[in-house]
DNA sequence: TTGAAAGCGCTAACAA
DNA sequence: TTGTTAGCGCTTTCAA
């Protein structure tokens, strides 16, 4: 006779109630380990017999079978988790690309773990070693520097990973992220086209790609523009934040350099300059305009509504895990570093308006 | 004689170079496995001399041991895996809680893996199924519904979590959110100390705690209200969104009753009851004075800047987390269900103002 | 198509 | 203090 007894046995605090394991499984479907195992697994299912794979998925079903991915793990050395590095997840910039990724490598069976460095350089590190201790599979990186130490390290390695909207100098991996210069002419032909001759470009940090393709994308937008009398300065400001624009900005305004439009590096530094205009007296939109990077909710709610440009930051995510997952699979077409380029769309809202020339700052 | 040949050869594309495993230590260190194992590990060091403690630990550093995860968790049983599920990464209210609680758990050693349900009820629970699948020690849960089968099957199973921000109606887990009661009546008195005698609350959704215990707390600060002449009505919004915030402000304005004050049920229905009073033609602070709840970023920044009430948000999360590590170390002071409310502070700002008695709306 | 058995890398119980 | 050994639960090779 069979026993079917289910022990309920109250345990220790937080341990769960015996977990039924695959020989369970076995034993209930009569059959052997072995046996239970292949007819679970869908690439093995076809070596068992349509009957036997019933049985066990059956009794799998009614003991609540759940496998071991310890167990599993060890033996494949596959943990189906991925690791997705963001340099601050407050930043909704990072958390809708995270939540495009999360929806893709869920779906796909993985388990998805945030590393948030909170924009402190050791960060990644550890996080990532204690995740390639748990044999993570890859990961998605939207931390990189331009030139990133650990990046290189884990090239070395043969670490499976694909970055998101940072780019890095070097490393094989595949890189998503948004069309940068199409973004920036696109800023820089709207403001020249409102008849403002002499731009300037806060711009992020060059440490990272973002900084430095927007402020060369800047400068060869300004190189191919065709209208008469352009006039430009760059003004580098020390991180993508408001403290940073705020900064920038009174430095410029402090300077002799003249300007009627200004190109942020990012939608923070654009605020932060906003706010250095007001400190000054100067009005946006009616002595200088002003564009954004990022489209960040709740620009366009302001006073007045942020001009800038919006990446599709969701697809972002969802492309770099698709990449990931295509990685994994070891699918030739991506063994070659690649770069995805999403298309970004200029949002004219309220801090950009025709310039009138007798106010140039 | 000892073989000390490693083996470097190149593999299919994602996989790592051969990993050092601790017998590889063992061997380098000139001790057993077990040994070794006992060396490395802080918990058992004692056992161990000196002076072993220190040649395997140089021999560990110098070969770039890792230790593999899943061996491990496979004899321990413990996964040092923590999920943290939340259902908007996108809200920043979210966001910030989970920031908190990474910072402590990854600490203390654990790995956080974030399960993100986008606000989709099925979400939670396919998720928090493959986590404790993985062997998840536990669980931070930012989902909670007020009567949620989800959470009673975990307590079920005794499955060790802490709620933060949404309590549930059973349940025998620790939780962790803001003073919402304390909140809503400095919101209340606030308003009437301004002169306001007709209020209305627009609620957020009911199968919430935080929805139930605001509009609860709303009514109960009336009750308690010394000024004369009260008077209040709620509204019930379907969502804790603009969408739901500007549906549940037009029915109101389109019925019978009348207010001066409004108390909405978070910042997202109060941004949207501010759309529908422009719309309507009543201004803020002017005709109508208005209070947000949770202090999202950007708020401060709006025109007019939103008086609301502020959350510790990353507190909320590195206590909710602590909560969590005391319950997974067994200590007996948290094995009673208990709730810690942190302080909460009215941000007074541009959208309440006095009440000008010729104006309720 | 199924059974038997080995072994992934680690920890812990037992022995010395 | 250290060595030895068994075994966590699963997958997979080999044999039947």
């Amino acid at each position: 006779m069979q026993q079917s007894i289910v022990e309920t046995r109250s345990v220790a605090y937080p341990s769960l109630v015996e977990r039924v394991k695959l020989a369970d499984v076995a034993r209930a479907a009569g059959v052997h380990a072995g046996t239970a195992s292949r007819a679970l697994n869908p690439n093995t299912q076809r070596h068992v017999s349509r009957d036997t794979v019933r049985r066990v998925a059956r009794a799998a079903e009614r003991l609540g079978y759940v496998p071991n991915a310890h167990a599993r793990g060890l033996r494949t050395a596959r943990s189906y988790l991925v690791g997705v590095v963001v340099p601050d997840i407050t930043n909704p910039l990072f958390s809708l690309i995270l939540r495009g990724a999360e929806q893709v490598l869920t779906t796909a069976g993985y388990t998805v773990v945030l590393s948030d460095t909170n924009n402190d350089i050791r960060g990644p590190r550890s996080q990532v070693e204690s995740l390639l201790a748990r044999g993570a599979d890859g990961f998605i990186i939207a931390t990189a520097e331009w030139d990133d130490p650990l990046l290189e390290d884990l090239d070395d390695r043969g670490v499976a990973a694909v970055l998101a909207n940072r780019n890095t100098r070097r490393g094989r991996w595949p890189y998503v992220g948004g069309d940068e210069r199409a973004g920036i002419a696109m800023a820089v032909q709207h403001l020249r086209g409102l008849g403002h001759r002499r731009l300037l470009h806060l711009a992020g940090p060059q440490h990272l790609s973002t900084g430095r393709d927007r402020a060369e994308a800047f400068e060869s937008a300004l190189r191919a523009d065709s209208l008469p009398g352009g006039d430009a300065h760059v003004r580098v400001t020390g991180a993508f934040t408001e403290a940073a624009g705020f900064d920038g900005m009174t430095a410029v305004l402090a300077g002799p350099d003249r300007f009627s439009g200004v190109v942020a590096g990012n939608d923070l530094i654009a605020l932060g300059a906003l706010d250095a205009l007001r400190a000054a007296g100067v009005r946006c939109p009616e002595d200088v305009s002003l564009t954004g990077f990022n489209d960040m909710p709740f620009v366009d709610r302001l006073t007045p509504p942020l001009t800038t440009v919006r990446l599709p930051l969701e697809e972002m995510g969802r492309m770099a895990a698709n990449e990931l997952l295509a990685l994994l699979r070891g699918q030739p077409s991506v063994r070659a570093r690649r770069s995805t380029l999403l298309p970004v769309e200029l949002m004219v809202r309220g801090t950009t308006q025709r310039h009138e020339p007798s106010r140039t700052t």
